[in-house]
DNA sequence: CGGAATGTTGACCACTGTCAAGAGCGGTGG
DNA sequence: CCACCGCTCTTGACAGTGGTCAACATTCCG
């Protein structure tokens, strides 16, 4: 199937001719090499991009030079959707591997979004998805510890390599340095080298030569409170129902349990 | 003017037919207390939101009962957008205080914006706008310390009451505790209220009585390495061009630079 | 075969978390 | 009107996660 309906599939069924309007508007491809800006915060692209092979992010640079990544890019992914509709982007897109992307002119993007209602709302689930990835990112770093995060990133970045058909089981490609995911979890690079090595040595994952192997799922969702939902894939287990206790009683009721148990011994 | 197109409008122009249009979408007026959840994870809600009295949030509860706050909401705002289009919401609105809301149904804002394509591309640009909001969120809580952090959240908060029309200048009503503060930075409230002293002491700011005062913008700014640019918001100063250099070689000469400088003496 | 990038390790310490207690303040009920 | 109670803010002592610095090992590549 061509890249572009195929990457928005997921986000809602598309019809044949609309796949086939996708395929008339996404038809150059780029090659770029590693560490190559694909989008600059503060310009105002022309396109946005389809990975269809090597890994990227987004990223922001602060004053002092330190680098935060925000998302992921692996391939299967539409990346620069903020500039169908902001006239300036506000943070940049890299890559960190060669790769091959798919550019798509946002003007004729969204002009299949309008002419095709379903085709604009794939691209509404698509955005969405994202922020609401985004909104899993912020409470990674500010609420776990470094093992924990770690934990999550690797099983987030699994999950989405394994549904968009790159993961072979549990094993998938992740040419990632440390540095890298460093600087995704807000972590330093010799954190995330002592943080990894403990995974191992736990026997959750392997890691190394561009390849990621979890070796216990389970273990390796719990360690890093990992809940699929917010990928917009169905949740692989039953939700619990959550009770409905406003949140902060909710929060003190907890404390106080916590607290309880404590003196219980 | 109605407080539907007036939240709509700061994310593009809208007709004055298009305003009546969402002046008869939006009717119902919903008065809740503080700490209520106004959209619950997990839920579909069948309506989305506009504030227009009280401050709220948008949160995620971790398993072990810590809150992470990834967005506030003040009054003007916009929420539960995701539930446009998604039909599960992963993660919750709450308020903070007391709370006037207008409910606005979700499956009529989808028929205005189908209508008038103007209208669906400000309902874009605000969803687009609130996931920069988030990514620059990441970079604040990934990669600053607790002082500058502060500083960042204080600025983004008064910059939007700001916008909203909300403040004096640049004092605004500012109804959140410390330990909300806390929950939004990924940091404690003890640690909240001692960054919070320091801020005073240093004359950058005055907050207490649930308002919030800035003594000192531009150092308030610098402090916490503040750019608005992600608000949507026309950049008060001049951007600087960025130098084109790939961003890794950027980080590499930059340590390099402050090695040498630091030799220097 | 070098040289650069990446991964690894150790020593040290600072920022921030944890725990605990107390002060100030406003609301409520007797 | 006053006492009480809960919430928020404040402060101190202490501990620990994770940062910094520096060196070395290893791998990759031209």
């Amino acid at each position: 199937m061509h890249p572009l309906p195929r990457a928005l599939q997921p986000f809602g069924p598309l019809s044949d001719e609309e796949q086939r309007l996708l395929e008339e508007v996404a038809v150059t491809t780029q090659r770029v090499g590693a560490d190559h800006d694909l989008l600059s915060e503060g310009d105002n692209p022309s396109h946005c991009l389809v990975m269809l092979d090597g890994f990227a992010c987004d990223y922001r640079l602060l004053a002092d030079g330190r680098r935060q990544i925000v998302a992921f890019h692996v391939p299967t992914s539409v990346c620069g959707l903020p500039s169908l509709f902001l006239n300036r982007l506000t943070c940049s897109t890299g890559t960190l591997t060669p790769a091959t992307v798919l550019r798509v002119p946002c003007a004729a993007m969204r002009a299949c979004a309008e002419h095709s209602p379903r085709l604009g709302e794939a691209l509404w689930r698509a955005a969405l998805v994202e922020a609401a990835a985004s909104r899993a990112w912020i409470a990674n770093i500010g609420q776990r510890t470094a093992y924990q995060r770690t934990a999550n990133l690797l099983c987030e970045l699994v999950s989405r390599l394994r549904a968009a058909g790159l993961a072979d089981g549990f094993a998938c490609p992740l040419p990632l340095t440390q540095a890298d995911l460093a600087d995704a979890l807000g972590l330093t690079a010799v954190q995330v080298n002592r943080t990894v090595q403990q995974l191992r040595s736990d026997e959750l994952i392997l890691f190394g030569g561009g390849v990621l192997a979890v070796r216990n799922w389970r273990a390796l969702r719990r360690a890093g409170g990992f809940d699929p939902a917010y990928l917009g894939q169905p949740a692989a287990t039953t939700r619990r129902k959550k009770a409905a206790v406003a949140p902060r009683d909710a929060r003190r009721a907890l404390r106080e349990e916590q607290r309880v148990q404590a003196q219980r011994p």
